[in-house]
DNA sequence: GAACGTCGTTCGGCATTGTCGAACGTCTGA
DNA sequence: TCAGACGTTCGACAATGCCGAACGACGTTC
C-alpha cells in the first residue's frame, strides 16, 4: 500500500491503543509502546486534543479517549446500510422469540456489533452496541467466519470449558455451517447463555453480516440441549428478510 | 497553539464533513470544501481506510465514516467518568419521575449525549447516544451555557416559535439558571415537548455535565404550564447524587 | 532536606515526508 | 462520439513533521 500518510497511522495507532486500555495512559506509555521519541508523540496527542479525539487530565497529565469520537461512532451507525437496514426487522425478532437480538460484521478479526434490540420482558441489560466480541466463541462470529474468504484466527482464546479451541474442530464446525446455513453457540463464551445466528446477504451474494439471538441456555434450547427449530426458523426469516431489503437497496 | 501536525488536522477534518453530511462523499467533493489538492486527499483517505476509520463504496468510489470508529466511540463511553457515575442515579430518575433521562456534555458549541435512559412504560424510542442538539433550545444545553466560562453562541437558530433567538433574552433566561440552579425548555426544540436539567459539578464546583428529564409537555408541565415542582426536585437531586459521586471519586 | 527519577513539555536542525499539479484510465451523459 | 467528471497514480520539490536533547515541575527515596 503505497502513498499512506505516516502521522496519520500513528495517530491511529494512538487512539486504538487508548481504546485498548483500560482508562488513561501516559505520554511516555505511549511513546514507548509506540517506539515513539516523546516529542513526536506529544505533538500528535496535541493535535489529537485539539480536535477533539483525545482530552488530557490536567491532573495528572494523562490522555484518554475525546468526546468527538462518540459522534463520528454514532454517525456512522447512522450511516451503516447494514444496520438501517436491520432495524426494521431486528424489533420484530425480538418480540417473536422473547430474546435480544444483535447483528454484527467484522472489524479486525472481532465481531463488531452495529445493532442490538434487548430482550422484550426483561429488567436491565447493558447496551453493546460498539462492542467487540470473539469470532470463534459467538454465533454471529461462526456465521462471519463460515462465508468469509480469510482464514481461520490463529489463536483461538478458550472462555469456558466448551469454547472451540483446536482450529481442526472449527474448521468442521464451519462446514456445518456453511451446510445448514445458521450457526449455534452454547455456553461457548459465558456459561448459561446460548445464541443462534444466520447470514446477512448484500448483493450478489456476499456475506457483509449476521443477525442473531442470545439468551439463557434453557430458552434457546430444548432437553436435548439443541437450539428450538422455531427459533432458528425465526433467525433464518430475518436473516433472510433484511438480506432481501439490503439487495434492493441497491439498483 | 504551535507545533500541530497539519495531516492529522486534515483527516480529521475529513472525519467530521464526512460525519456532517448525511452520507457518503465523492474525493472531489471533499477535496473542494477543505481546499485541497486531489492527490493530497486521496493519499489521506487511503490512510483513513487502511486504520478502518473510512470505507470506500466500490461501485462509486464514494467515501463514508468505517467501522473502527463505532468501537473508538464506544470505548470513550466506557472511559468516561461522567458517564458511570451517572448510570446508577440516571435508572432511578426515570423510575421516579416517569420519563426520559438524559446526560450530556459540551462538545463544538453543541451538547453531546452521553448517556440515554427510555420512558420506562413507553414503546420504540430512539437511542440518541452520540447526538449532538443545540445548546441554547434545551434544557441541558442551558445549564452547561449558564455554567461556562465562554460566551453565549453567535446564531441562536430558531426551532419553534418559542425558540429563544434574541441573545439578550438569552441572557436573562440564563440568569435566572444560575439563580435558580435548574433549568427548563418547553417547546423551544420540539413542539409538544418539555424537559428539566440541572448541572453536574465535579471537585471544586465546575460544572463538567448536565443531567435532566424530557417528555411531553401535559406530563413534564402543570396547568400553569410551569415544571412540575416535584419533578424539579427529582432532577436536582440526581444531579446533587451525581456530583457528590464524581467529587469523591478523586482523592 | 537534598539528590534522584520520572513526568509532560518546548525547541532547533536536519532530512524525511507529505504535498502539489499534471497526466492517466474509466465511466456517465449528452 | 465526444466532453466532462470521476478516482487514481506518479515524480519532483520543499515544506513539514520528526528526532533528540534540554527544561521545569512533581513525587519519591535515601
Amino acid at each position: 500500500m503505497p502513498g499512506t500518510v505516516q502521522s496519520i497511522e500513528r495517530a491511529a495507532a494512538i487512539l486504538r491503543m487508548l481504546a485498548g486500555g483500560t482508562g488513561r495512559l501516559g505520554l511516555g506509555e505511549i511513546a514507548r509502546s509506540l517506539d515513539l521519541a516523546k516529542g513526536t508523540t506529544h505533538g500528535i496527542l496535541r493535535t489529537l486534543q485539539g480536535v477533539g479525539f483525545v482530552e488530557q487530565d490536567k491532573a495528572s497529565g494523562h490522555y484518554q479517549l475525546g468526546a468527538a469520537l462518540l459522534h463520528l461512532g454514532t454517525s456512522y451507525l447512522d450511516i451503516n446500510e447494514l444496520r438501517s437496514r436491520s432495524i426494521n426487522w431486528a424489533d420484530p425478532l425480538a418480540a417473536r422469540s422473547g430474546e435480544a437480538v444483535r447483528i454484527g460484521t467484522v472489524l479486525e478479526g472481532r465481531v463488531l456489533v452495529v445493532h442490538h434490540v434487548f430482550r422484550p420482558d426483561d429488567t436491565f441489560q447493558t447496551l453493546d452496541i460498539g462492542a467487540l466480541l470473539p469470532l470463534h466463541a459467538t454465533a454471529l462470529g461462526k456465521v462471519l467466519l463460515a462465508y468469509r474468504s480469510a482464514g481461520l484466527p490463529e489463536e483461538l482464546e478458550q472462555f469456558t470449558r466448551r469454547t472451540v479451541v483446536e482450529r481442526r474442530e472449527l474448521a468442521l464446525a464451519l462446514d456445518e455451517v456453511r451446510a445448514a446455513g445458521w450457526a449455534a453457540e452454547i455456553e461457548e463464551l459465558t456459561l448459561g447463555q446460548a445464541a443462534i445466528a444466520a447470514p446477512i446477504r448484500s448483493h450478489g451474494g456476499l456475506v457483509v453480516g449476521a443477525i442473531g439471538i442470545s439468551g439463557l441456555v434453557e430458552r434457546i434450547c430444548d432437553t436435548r440441549y439443541r437450539p428450538h427449530p422455531r427459533l432458528v426458523g425465526y433467525v433464518r426469516e430475518a436473516a433472510r428478510a433484511v438480506s432481501r431489503d439490503l439487495g434492493a437497496a441497491r439498483h
